[in-house]
DNA sequence: AATGAATGAGTATTCATTCAT
DNA sequence: GATGAATGAATACTCATTCAT
């Protein structure tokens, strides 16, 4: 029983943490980290200002949380996405997928990643050791395997293809965020991994 | 005579110009557009806090031409460099390894690029509009001519090929910044050419 | 029946009351009435922030009855110890003993008088008119007993006198309390009380 | 010529800084140290809030430079005028009544001196350690000069009688800032040393 | 042109107090 | 009685910008 209450404590304090990151998120994608007061985003979420630090050490740590749990959700979705593919290349191609699918499905995040994450060199080297770690991580395997299977040539070296993979694929989300956005960003997979795959010079 | 004396005036406006943004250039890489104030900005050029203002208009402006000049500067020389070299295959390679060279040989400069621009959107999307499509354009005009000279695949688009190149080439800068830096960034190009030009996959 | 469970109930009151007060020396006396949050003293006694206001008003009471309960508890036991005193001038022995060990016993007790009690001129106006006044009139009384009995001289003023020993025991608490409190604060009383009593000069 | 100038500007400099103290002394000695905020200083003051921290580091900063150059100035001034005095007796007596016409002389100033001070003990533990020797050094010079001329008894303890005639006058101003001062502080002096010079008992 | 003292708008954070449970 | 989550008023301090000299 008080389990129960506990439990049901717990989901109160998450739901109205949860709350508040989502009002943060939609109010630093329009007004960035510093042009945002703390009032703003409090005010969005529906609470007090004073409330927000209950769930938050300060403004840095509400940034640093949202970063930290979106993208540690994503890349446990996307782990277990990957893992029922067979096929390493096939795997690759749907990382890309994810990748911008993700990002292309809510601009207000992808704000954040593409812009906010890299105000800060402390954040963006937080997030480079901890998160993109673990993504580049998974690139590799793949990568690796593909290899293995002799799906990929052997001279590729696997760090640099993640970081180059990565790369493209975090142009293509700027750009994007960028421009009009009257393209579907997930359309920009094909077209990319072609050229990643097959590179671009002519064969004839 | 006048025109003479004007042009020493503007010489030597010209040159307290560049030692505030070399100064600026400095301080901005260690602390942060947020975390530098423009009176120590000043003392590390050695004026006033109010002599700024005589030759930009605003900390933002400051920043912003920084940016704007030494973008210019290098899409100038980049451009006169690559006119000389005949392939675009080479001229390919070139447009790398000078990207790569230029941003690896000043770590403030590239700081300033890699991480500072971002922090503002509008910044952000005025260097889109202006050097950035500049910098596209070149990369369009020299894949289109490998395609007509055959070297380059006749599917590939041009303009997304280009933003796929700077993606790489701009996530390996942001990845050597926030390395130990103890490799040549500049290494980086020839493996990183070799993916893009030939693919990953294995043709066995 | 029933005042038998209102006394249990009080007596519990009471009890959680003097836990509160005493949590709150403790913790008053460490960090002072600014450096101290209504938290910290709730925690410190075990119980809930909101829990102190059911006993006390607000932390501004917590203070000021903490001080009015402790000087009064001192003055009763005070009292009552000098009424066994035949003699005047033992009586005021007595008193600088009395002021000097029983501050000295408590370090806490004694910063909160010395320092936390100055903070508001409202606190010490209230405390000055209250117990100060009481402590005045006991000093006074004795001296007056003994002008009567020939032992302190009649153009003494009582109550200029009462200031002034009260005056003297005072610095000496505050220079112990600033002292590295190497030394029985007890020991100054005789010293003390020789000067007072005798005066400074020689008579020879 | 530059020395001249830069004296008028350390001149107006100086000026300012007064001008902020006296404003502080006169709000603090109203409203104490936590209920006055930097603005109201700064209004009173007739500058800009910012203005305030060109010459004090912060709120602490000022109250304490506040005493420190008060008591530093009050001791100086003392020094000189005791100098002046040959017979070691009159030079107490002096010393007393400056004492107490200085602080009689200025409610404001003695209001910071005996409540503001002592809020804070790490204030007063600097106070305590500058100022306060100088002062009792002061004092136990003249106590000691007067023994050798066989004045004042040998067994007195100068530095214990240094503190006691401070605990004395130090009361006496406090009694008066919380009276209603309706009678002039200095006319204490007399009554006082006679206590202290000739003690309080009887001898017949 | 150059200065740098003065400005004052702007904001993150704290914490005493309340009140629904 | 007891709790502690929520409140939101209150404030020291910073710093880009100005302008009299």
């Amino acid at each position: 029983m008080s389990s129960h209450v506990s439990s049901v404590r717990n989901n109160k304090k998450t739901e109205k943490k949860i709350r508040i990151q989502e009002a943060a998120i939609h109010v630093l994608a329009r007004n960035g980290y510093h042009g945002t007061t703390v009032s703003q985003i409090a005010k969005a979420a529906g609470v007090a200002d004073g409330t927000l630090y209950l769930y938050f050490e300060n403004k840095d740590d509400l940034l640093l949380k949202i970063i930290h749990e979106r993208t540690g959700q994503f890349i446990e979705d996307g782990r277990a996405i990957l893992e029922s593919i067979e096929s390493p290349m096939d795997r690759l191609h749907k990382f890309a997928e994810l990748h911008l699918a993700s990002l292309g499905a809510d601009e207000d995040l992808a704000c954040i990643f593409q812009i906010e994450l890299r105000h800060n060199i402390r954040m963006m080297k937080n997030f480079s050791e901890t998160r993109l770690r673990k993504y580049f991580n998974i690139l590799e395997i793949i990568i690796t395997e593909a290899q293995e299977q002799g799906r990929i040539r052997k001279e590729i070296e696997p760090r640099h293809t993640a970081k180059l993979i990565f790369g493209v694929l975090d142009e293509l989300v700027t750009n994007w965020l960028l421009s009009e956005r009257d393209y579907a960003l997930v359309d920009m997979a094909d077209p990319t991994l072609d050229i990643l795959f097959n590179g671009i010079t002519s064969r004839t």
